[in-house]
DNA sequence: TATGAAAACGTCCAAGTTTGTCGCTTTGGT
DNA sequence: ACCAAAGCGACAAACTTGGACGTTTTCATA
């Protein structure tokens, strides 16, 4: 019985394929968990275990102290297993991230979905796929690809507080290498971008993980700019949609089409938000929210479904807009 | 070593909390496997195994066909381990679904993320929240909550094809009480509906999740309305977004501003999008896309940004839209 | 309420497995 | 070329496993 924890532990000191250890690394860490054993017997077990399909683990046959690894593109294994709950959950989710995330960040899920796909199939509830859709609200826009070793040194650069020397293509330009010194990462728009300064610059750029066309991992540390908070950085409006009035709370007054009442009562966009009837076809909304560019999109997003009545700094930035558009049009 | 098989299979049959397995039946499920063991040793594998805290299992000490199941509120254990790049974008899926699920779905993947946690905590890298941003795309609406047990019968009846009664709320209506036949799940808005039939009435309906107030499994199967197929539904237009031409390719040709092009270089509209300079502020892109609804949002979405040239039919309904917007705010 | 089938649980013991030790071979670095 | 470290085969002692059997407990049915 002890000894099947201790293969257990084992098992869970060896890393996926990329990565490996070696047969007296996992001696010492097991001895650190206070287990009392032979080198000889660590070596009997693994051999022991990687002789069962049941844990698809492999050596470097070569090399002298051997190096164990899990052979890849197998889903993970787990316990307790998967739900099926759960399952659909996953496939829910990976509906929801597919038009979001670019496929070499999705693809580091995949073995999840795997698992998700094998538990429904052997739960005879394949037909589910059939009986979930997403009404997507915004326009699906292509995700833009990433290489993905870059991805993989990015990540651990992040992680390890690492720089790493890229290759870098601006649009229109010709590709350049650089020390890039990582200090964050932001989603925006289907794209990530790199928050980082360059060589030993101190000032803080944008890049785009897609443009990058290669990447290696450098010993320097990352050296932080003072005060930089990337949070803080992002709402100074740096990633182009500038917070108006530095998150200026406000109270909004709408005049709503019939239709957005159903949808404001069932997502709506505050918790203390109000609405009434103001006639047959519009009510008055009033809500406490933030004053970012996605309230303008989204307010924009109904067209004529949506008239501002307050603050009426707002109302007339949409009149002038709405001028604006009109003779755009003419 | 076979042994250490067994006791892995025993394991991966025995259910999450909630659910149970009797030992009689992991001693015939086993024997299906080719496992030729007592029952006596079943009994004892599993004391064995629920003693160590590895494997936090448990039985029903009082039934006499003991039942076991896996004690909940555990992260689930897995081989092999996740690594930290899974750990890493588990992490960026949370933040990217926390405002599109409503917590009682994405709380069936809390074990996952929690894991996740784990494995970037205990390799040091618990900085990286703090450089990881996201800029979100949407208004952050508020998702609304549906009811935990409602959510799972209604897994369960679509997953296992059975109807179920409940009781639904409508909005500034009494709550009333249906046997409803599921058809399909469709994600909205942050909202989730279910498309089902009510008793044997034929009409197809929708229903909001987070207005059921419990629900029921019953044992009726569920009947599909002839040529039911959830996709069609969603496509023609029930989902109040109707498509507008029954999904019809049209060639777009609009005037983008400036920085509109950045964005649209790297998440572009379709694969065969073109751009071409126009002026020193505009460009000209061209793009086959599918007419729908979405696309109205997104090109109102930015205002003056964008000007639709052509089709003629398109540019004529948002110069109508412009010119009724300016009067709303005259 | 009696009866019987089924499951849990204790104990024994033989068969089988595990594991430390030792010696030999192979490998890689200085 | 030498040495240290790791792999590997063999062996025997120590330990674990698992079937057999008996007793007790529980639950369903007559």
């Amino acid at each position: 019985m002890d000894s099947l924890l201790r293969y257990f532990d084992m098992l869970c000191l060896i890393p996926k394929a990329p990565n490996s250890i070696s047969t007296p690394e996992i001696l010492k860490k097991l001895q650190n968990m206070c287990y009392a054993v032979d080198l000889r017997t660590v070596q009997r077990d693994l051999v022991k275990l990687s002789a069962s399909p049941l844990f698809p683990i492999a050596n470097t046959e070569n090399t002298k102290p051997l190096r164990w690894f899990w052979i890849d593109n197998s889903s993970p294994m787990q316990l307790p297993m998967m739900s099926t709950d759960e399952a659909l959950t996953f496939k829910l989710a990976e509906m929801f991230l597919e038009p979001l995330l670019p496929p070499s960040v999705r693809s580091r899920l995949a073995g999840y979905f795997d698992l998700a796909d094998k538990r429904l199939k052997e739960s005879k509830f394949e037909h589910w796929v059939e009986k979930v859709g997403v009404v997507p609200k915004n326009l699906p826009l292509l995700p833009a690809e990433i290489e993905p070793s870059v991805l993989a040194v990015v990540y651990e650069a992040l992680l390890k507080n690492r720089r790493f020397k890229a290759t870098y293509q601006a649009i229109y330009k010709q590709p350049k290498t650089y020390e890039i010194n990582p200090l964050g990462l932001v989603f925006r728009h289907n794209s990530i971008y790199l928050v980082a300064t360059i060589f030993d610059y101190t000032d803080v750029k944008q890049l785009a993980l897609h443009r990058f066309k290669d990447a290696e991992l450098s010993d320097r540390i990352v050296s932080v700019p003072k005060n930089f908070v990337l949070n803080d950085y992002i709402a100074q409006g740096n990633f182009d949609y500038p917070v108006d009035n530095h998150l200026q709370e406000i109270t909004l007054k709408l005049k709503v089409a019939d239709f957005l009442k159903q949808i404001l009562l069932e997502t709506p966009l505050c918790t203390n938000q109000r609405i009434s009837q103001i006639d047959d076809e519009h009510y008055l909304l009033k809500a406490c929210v933030i004053n970012t560019e996605q309230l303008h999109w989204w307010i924009r997003s109904f067209g004529t479904g949506i008239e501002v009545l307050e603050p009426l700094e707002l109302r007339e930035f949409f009149a002038f807009e709405a001028k604006a558009l009109n003779e755009m049009y003419q």
